[in-house]
DNA sequence: TTAAAATAACATATATATGTGTTTATAATG
DNA sequence: CATTATAAACACATATATATGTTATTTTAA
């Protein structure tokens, strides 16, 4: 697969998501082990979802939201302006 | 394909969020057509998304919300506990 | 330098996003 | 009521991407 990025028109949103999601985990101390312990999904998924490699679902996006105690729509806390 | 819904353990909740797209479409008067146009996304999709047959992603969520001059966070606003 | 954490590089099943056409439902109108 | 138009649902098919898995390499921290 080689290096990836999500290649979507919305790439920088969704690196800004990634890059606001590893602060939150980190504020939490977690390791993207632990936080996709807690989520339930796989360990490598969350390391994808930092770097932007994939633009996440829904159901993916509230499993972590639920891990971090945090509601679903913090972790698009990053994007103050429409 | 045949009549479906998503197979995640956040059916309802995916469920819910559709309704809840569905209701802030109808609030702008705007039909499917309408706001894929706007959205620039199939008219399809819209649809599948209201009848909850997608656990959709957030470039597809961003596109709608951007359509409907909202936040992207306003899409969950039915959820109001976490 | 050792261990832990994160990145990278493969591979694959499943699902999203998309497309086209048909059918059904709803609304408007003569 | 019948008819027409519009909107929405349904049924199929397919390319691409997400989610997943495994292993190896690199980075960071202890």
């Amino acid at each position: 697969m080689e290096f990836r990025q999500v290649k979507s028109k919305d790439q920088k949103y969704i690196q800004a998501f990634g890059k606001h999601l590893r602060k939150l985990r980190k504020d939490n101390d977690l390791s993207q082990e632990d936080l996709a312990n807690d989520a339930d999904i796989p360990i490598n998924q969350i390391g994808r979802i930092d770097r932007a490699e994939v633009n996440t679902t829904i159901s993916t996006m509230r499993a972590i939201s639920k891990a971090l105690n945090i509601h679903i729509t913090d972790l698009f806390n990053f994007d103050k302006k429409s």
